[in-house]
DNA sequence: GATGAATGAGCGTTCATTCAT
DNA sequence: TATGAATGAACGCTCATTCAT
């Protein structure tokens, strides 16, 4: 039976498919669920090839998961520089990016072990930011800054999962309606410093 | 160890251990993490008397869902038959289960597939509940009653996680955070007719 | 719980209804798939009664084929014995045991190992018989004995499974069809002697 | 042993000599003694190597009946296509069949439970068969065509055991002489229309 | 670059059997 | 006489991973 390389293939392409088939396989079985030859068959690769470019499963795993949390805090980082960036804003830019990379996204916001840490961080961001804009929020003024924040963590894992995701409602009508949930007043004028 | 039956060995009793330990293994390194063998070690068993007691891994962690997802709506249902039951209330129960159930509360809240129903219909009480509310909160005025019960839901999720489970703060602490949260103006006054 | 021992219960019904629920099950299910734990289910006794009786499961197996041969060639014996009996009468006795006793039968001449020392000696005896019959078959005269009671023994064991064990037709009228094939024209007249 | 390949390997040698001591298993220790572990070991490849080219042990035990019953039965078919082939010549080249073929013949007409399908249905051809032949024997006449082939199917049967696979007679030999016992006089001319 | 062929390690499950009561 | 409770010893099967080509 004919071995080696197959005409027309190409090492770069295999490894994208196998990651394209990954991402699709991991966010709709989970990890455990997933089995290396499944992720081949869908690639119509045999199994070495998959290690040809990726260590193990494990690791390709947690490479899919370090990619959407670079995407994430690049994402974050960017926007807070931008002075006089809304809150909204934000909030409108993390979901555009979710809804963008919905598989993705899946995988590292819920099917990972990474996860936690990465709502941790987020909770943080949202931290720093609402600590700068006690006095425009009369919600802060009451509520403990952390507990709104992970509340709010919490609202935008669950939206995120049943309306972005699922093509329901938008990245700009989701922030508008969180925000007008957790920050009724004055949610327009709200500034990033 | 010999065969046959241990001395003072109790059926009911081992029975319970089992349970206890596949509940904190399971509420901690999830389903596929963890293996009969380790319940078994953990309750100083052999493998075959796991089967004395339960079917299999699989349907052992269905009942512990099972048992969950029952608590829970017993607990609803029976607090939406006492007229005059705040909402505010209700979620602190609610809390308060999971708060006197946290392993159980780990496995049929987050790690079990399950889980999306339970969350799926917990969000449905909420919006039969803030249906009969709509005057009494300005909130609702403004927004849809859909994405306040799942960004609720959200929150009750995440709080839970992060705050009352690790014992940070009480079920009431964080049922009193959530109004404060949510529901402004009115909180107090609000009443599950 | 309760425990000890069962008013009314007598060691001797017991350990009769085991053997008739094990030949029940052995004789339909064969060795293998019948379990220790389908026998006492069906005696409606718990598994450590089984070895109050029984050696084991291979033990019992055993002494069931022990009694089927010892019937069997004690049905023999006895009428070769009796002078002038006619082979097919002997035939018909060997089917009329068989009738009578159906799932022993199955067990001891199709489920076990055991059975192909029984059909071996079934088969020495119908050669003893016929060779002392050679001048009154015309068969005989032509044909190898040995072959001749080998099949014999094939016809009888397949008949008896088919026709004889489902009721379909009596001991009388199958060792007349089997004369009638195997010893044509004098078979009225052939007398064991 | 290291992992991997082995040096000279090659897939369709390996699967055929794990069906062949397969074979050789099954057909002398039966399916329930048996184990894949025997199987393996007896092809010194390892458990997985298995399942590479077997679904499950049942799956191949009932394949190995499966090509049993197909050659039986194209045989037969091929045969009573043959305008004017003897009756005879159809039991000699069935037994053939069973000679060349005495492992497979083990399996598939007495391990098997799917052997009492096959007996079934070779008996209903050999009525078939006989239908069409009453006149020829004077057998035929005074007997029932179904006991005939009946009893004819467990003389076979229990030759084959006996005589056919412990290489004490051929074929050849086994067919004349069944051919003797039961249709005496006009053997020779009976011939299948 | 890619495949064919194989395995180490382990997992869930079953079953005959046996102590302690 | 009988049961409740437990286990030793397998067994069938799966999966990530790795040589040899």
């Amino acid at each position: 039976m004919a071995r080696g390389r197959k005409v027309n293939s190409n090492g770069e392409k295999s490894k994208q498919l196998l990651r394209e088939k990954a991402i699709e396989l991991f966010s709709t079985n989970g990890y455990y669920q997933t089995k290396i030859s499944d992720i081949v068959k869908a690639a119509k690769v045999t199994q070495p090839t998959f290690y040809l470019y990726f260590e193990s499963k494990d690791s390709l795993f947690h490479d899919l998961n370090e990619q959407f949390q670079q995407d994430l805090f690049h994402i974050l980082e960017e926007q807070l520089q931008q002075q006089g960036m809304q809150f909204q804003k934000v909030i409108e830019n993390l979901l555009q990016y979710f809804a963008s990379n919905p598989l993705l996204t899946k995988i590292g916001l819920y099917q990972s072990e990474a996860s936690y840490t990465v709502k941790e961080k987020l909770v943080e961001k949202f931290e720093q930011i609402l600590d700068g804009q006690v006095e425009n929020y009369h919600n802060l003024q009451r509520n403990d800054i952390h507990i709104v924040s992970q509340s709010l963590m919490g609202s935008i894992e669950r939206i995120t999962d049943t309306l972005l995701l699922t093509n329901r409602k938008s990245a700009k009508e989701l922030a508008e309606d969180l925000f007008s949930i957790y920050f009724v007043e004055e949610a327009e004028s709200v500034v990033v410093s």
